[in-house]
Formats: structure tokens, sequence, C-alpha cells
DNA sequence: GTCTATAGTCCGATAGAC
DNA sequence: GTCTATCGGACTATAGAC
């Protein structure tokens, strides 16, 4: 659980607790028939804590969504200043692939509770809009100017999200790299690119 | 469109009331701070007759917002068969622009409102991203198979985006038709722009 | 830690239109 | 009588204020 992976995996805090209980609780009964108050007793804490550790019942599940934006962003930033911007793009889904791949099951676990209830949905579109923003500005910073750098970053999240929902939805156990790198050659045919 | 009768017991067109009544005191005021019971008074109603009319607070800014949906994937499946799947797709956003255009200042005055307030992205995303699932199902009805379907269901909201948003932020009046070819194109230069 | 405003739901009542 | 649109009040949970 990256949640905990941040955090130290043995002694969990008040905070680590309460997302552990609400997890537990948005699987198995959903995500709108638990209360918070429920999920503050499950562990051991008031639903007044509940508040000073997340904003609302859904921050719970994207508290941690700030570590793959950082991962994105440091991927592009990093790529070599001859890169082309859809290449620097390139190197921050590679970095997305390998960050969520390290979380062993919770992404996906986290990823059914999301699908299943469409507020969740609007904080994971939200999420992925702020990751847009944040690497068109990366983009920006390469030198890249506008449209073209609102565009890559579009066109990658656009990438992102049709790779991520092959990974999660697979039945058999996928790479996520593999499907990022095929999704973007497949956006190549599908615009019809022609090499500039 | 409600046909009048006869004189009735309340005045007519409570819902298109509360439309305006809401639109109205979200630029006023904002939306957060506008209360359901502040926009049922305004347009001398209840607030339980507005959760008749609207799910919630938000919807009230979103109804109608399917007849935009049915433009654009009417004018994909109505694409020359021989036309490919990014072509269909254009024709879609050319409907988009369409549509849009005709729409006045509206269009511009309600996209302000959503600006304005996190709790109205979301909205505007997920509705977004309902598109993109509608789109990819009408490709697929054209014998597009996934993940091309979705993909070039994705690239085409990416492109219309930033186009719509370059289209509401501009001091001067841009056609959207155009902003909207110009950013397919830089797309296309943007992805083809690497050694594959 | 307590208090409160607001969103949103539920059940029922009522007044016309057909 | 049936259907539809309104209103009334009580109720829960979230979330923010004090």
């Amino acid at each position: 659980m990256t949640i905990i992976v941040g955090m130290g995996r043995w002694l969990p805090d008040a905070r680590g607790r309460l997302a552990v209980a609400a997890m537990e609780l948005y699987a198995e009964r959903g995500f709108e028939q638990t209360t918070v108050a429920e999920i503050a007793a499950r562990a051991g804490l008031t639903e007044r804590t509940f508040f000073r550790h997340f904003s609302d019942k859904r921050e719970v599940l994207f508290a941690g969504g700030d570590l793959l934006q950082e991962a994105i962003v440091s991927a592009v930033q990093a790529a070599p200043q001859s890169a082309a911007p859809i290449d620097a793009m390139a190197a921050g889904l590679d970095a997305a692939a390998a960050f969520l791949e390290e979380g062993g099951d919770f992404p996906r676990k986290r990823q059914a509770i999301i699908s299943a209830n469409p507020e969740l949905q609007e904080r994971e579109l939200i999420k992925l809009a702020g990751y847009g923003v944040a690497i068109a500005q990366a983009l920006r910073e390469r030198g890249v100017g506008d449209p073209t750098a609102s565009l890559t970053a579009e066109a990658g999240i656009a990438v992102f999200r049709v790779a991520f929902e092959r990974w999660t939805s697979a039945s058999e156990p996928a790479q996520l790299a593999e499907l990022m790198h095929h999704s973007l050659t497949e956006l190549r045919a599908v615009v019809g690119a022609v090499a500039a």
C-alpha cells in the first residue's frame, strides 16, 4: 500500500490508521454507504480527527497522489534538453508506470473502489487534469511554447488514461510500461502523425 | 417545450426560472456562497422543488449538456464509412464548434462560473469523460477496434479541451472551429515530431 | 471538542389537469 | 379516479465555524 509505504510499515499513526480503515470500509460496503464516523471508530479515533487529517471523505483515497505527479514531472524535467516534447512526456509516462508498478496490489484495489463511485471518479479526473497542468508547466520551463505544451501534456494524459484503464481491467497482469508504449504508438497511428 | 393550456395554479416553467435564478446568483456571489434556498426563493419556489428538477446544486448548470454530446456523436456516426477514425472524430469536433458558437454569450458565461469553482470543474470533467466514452462507442459501431476507438476519442477530447480553453479565455472573439483545427494539426505535429 | 449551516433524502399532503 | 407538480416538515451526514 502506497500510503503505508510512505510512512513506515510497522506502527501506523493516526493518519495511516484512518487511511487503512477507510480503504477497508469503502471496499466492504461501498463509498456512499460508509460514514466518516464509522471510519473514525474503526481507527479508534473521532470524526473530528478524520477531518483534521483529510479535508473531505474522498481525500483519504487521494492523499498520496502527489507522489505520482512528482514522479512524472521530475522525469519530464530530467529528460535531456535535446529531447522533443513528446519524448520528455514519454519519459514521464515511463516514470508513472514504474511508480504504479511498485505499488503492488494497492493501485488496482484503489481503482476498483474509485470505479464503483461517480464522486470518486470526479476526484480522479480533477487529479489527472492537475497532472496535465503541471506537466504543461514543466514543458514550458523546458522552452516549449503554447499551445504545444498544453497539447503534449493532454495527449500524454490521454495515453495514460487508456493504458491505465487497460492495466486495471486486465484479467491477466500486464506490464503497465508496455501498455503505455503501445498506447502512445497507437496514438501516433490514429492521428496520422507526420514527421516534423 | 411546455405548452400552457390554461392558467394553472403555478407560474409556468418552474424549471427554467430555477435555472435562470441559479445562473444569476452563481455569477453574482459565487457557487459556494449561494444556497439552494436562495435560488428557490428568487424563483418563487421552495428548496424541495429545486431538488425535484435538479438532482443536485451543480446539475442546474449542466442540464442540457446532453445536446452537445448528441451533436458530436451524431456527426461521428454520420461521417462517411470510408472516413478514418480521426476524420470521423474531426467531424464531431466541427459539430461541437458549431453547436457552441450558436449559443451566443451563454457558453462563455457558463464557463466563467465553472472556472471559478473546483466542484463545478469536477462536474465538467466527468461530463467530458462521458463524451469520450460515447464517442468511443460510436467509433466501435463504425467497426473501429480497441484500443483505437478509445484513443481516438481521448485524443479528440484533448483537442477539444485545449481549443475550448483558448476560446473561452481569448480576449478577442475567435472562431472555435478554427481553434479546433489548429489544435488537431498541432497534435499531429507534436506526436509525429519524433523518429519512431 | 462542541455547535451549526447546508446538502440532499424521505414520506406525506394538496391542488389542479385530464 | 389518475397523473403530475408543488409544498411542509423531519431527518442524516458532511463539513466548517466557534
